[in-house]
DNA sequence: CATTCTCACTGGTACGTACCGGATCGTACC
DNA sequence: GGTACGATCCGGTACGTACCAGTGAGAATG
């Protein structure tokens, strides 16, 4: 029945279930039992349950002992992910829009030009914009491009997404981000701009995005926290000493 | 040599292994082999294989065909993983500790109990602990966990990982977990118990954390704001509208 | 002395058996 | 008609055997 080739039995066995279960199953349904696989596909049971348990591993199957075995309802999707304060507020259910606050080519601070990779002092566009939920001021953002890499950004709509700008004008497409959060205080400036209370928290963004190429942007964002949260998965990670 | 006993070989099994990497070995260390711990500890290679892979799987250990398992050396990346407070800290180059306020069984609030899958009023272990990170506060945390998966939680010593009690003493192993951040002020209560101004900024994670058989836990802690943040990475997810 | 070969040992694969406790359902008994 | 029992399914646990393909150290060879 199998043995198409090489790979394990419980390799090619976990292809198949997987292939049904996603072809011919609906969630919540159940796939045949063990014992049932082992005649079925003429392998072992230890041979079956290897295959089962790894798809139990990736969340695809649910085992319920006394029952049977059945496909994993898939989950909502994990909320963190990359996206633009745009994509990201529409997501939240909120209307978004933009405030350009000042755009222009600047000296890159020894911060950014470590995390972007070129030389302290190296032409960068500085895009300060002031992000809007509902008509309300939800975050304060500053952001930093090589001028290498979009020479005449500021040319540009700077009033929607960014990254469709990189993406449409210069074929850059962020891939990945590693970003820092914590909270501070809004303090004078951002407390105005935010219109909130100086002594009012804030959750602080400092986001790197990077294309394949390497990193391209370096953003700053303050968030007020009487109105963002985040939400994330954590998995017991190889690091989960 | 196992056999406590009503938990399964394999699940004392992978205790006594992870006790032993913890403690006695350094990352990159090999363990016994497999046919040394089936002597060792007198159970079938079958059971040997099932603690292992429990391990490798959560990227504790790693195998290499033809030379043995290895002591997973820890990635310093990846920063967003499901640590306990403990780990995290240690991580980060403080000296943990732990100060429990509280603990004792409370009828589960609503949030509680459906966060947990069980009935609003059902009894619940509450534990109300300061952390501290150097012998300053670090952050507050209250947990709750039913009575009806650890019924004794209060005998324990509640002053470490409460993740290590579920593993070693019911079998119970937190392996991914849900949670949501936002920034708040410290206000009245945890001003007092983190030592700081009550209009400073805190890191609030309401987090649920799951074994394979469901929730488990919910724990809502507060962060200093100005001594803690948080670093993730970001993909660009499977809808990158 | 350098190379090659052998061989013990590793984890990986695959088979088999056996028994347990939980779930389900039909059936026999009040 | 409702309850209790038992047969029978399920996954979970645990044991055993056997062989394979890499690895690596030491022996045999050049």
């Amino acid at each position: 029945m199998l043995n198409d080739s090489l790979l394990p039995k419980h390799v090619q066995l976990r292809a198949a279930l997987l292939k049904t279960i996603e072809e011919d199953l609906q969630p919540g349904a159940m796939i045949p039992s063990e014992r049932d696989l082992t005649t079925r596909y003429d392998v072992s049971r230890a041979t079956v349950r290897a295959a089962i348990s790894s798809l139990v591993n990736e969340g695809r199957l649910t085992t319920v002992p006394g029952r049977g075995t059945v496909v994993t309802r898939p989950r909502v999707e994990s909320n963190l992910h990359l996206a633009s304060f745009t994509q990201d507020m529409r997501q939240r259910g909120h209307r978004p829009s933009t405030e350009v606050l000042s755009a222009a080519v600047v000296e890159a601070g020894e911060a950014t030009a470590k995390a972007l990779g070129i030389g302290a002092g190296d032409p960068v566009w500085e895009i300060e914009r002031l992000r809007l939920a509902d008509d309300e001021p939800m975050a304060h953002e500053v952001s930093w491009y090589p001028e290498a890499i979009v020479p005449a950004l500021g040319d540009e709509d700077l009033s929607g997404s960014i990254y469709a700008i990189l993406e449409a004008t210069y074929g850059v497409v962020i891939t990945d981000a590693q970003q820092t959060t914590w909270a501070e205080q809004a303090g004078h400036t951002y407390a105005h701009l935010l219109e909130v209370a100086e002594t009012a928290p804030v959750m602080v963004f400092d986001r790197v995005g990077s294309s394949n190429d390497g990193p391209v942007e370096q953003t700053i964002s303050r968030y007020r926290g009487d109105r963002y949260q985040l939400s994330m998965s954590l998995q017991r990670g190889p690091s989960a000493r």
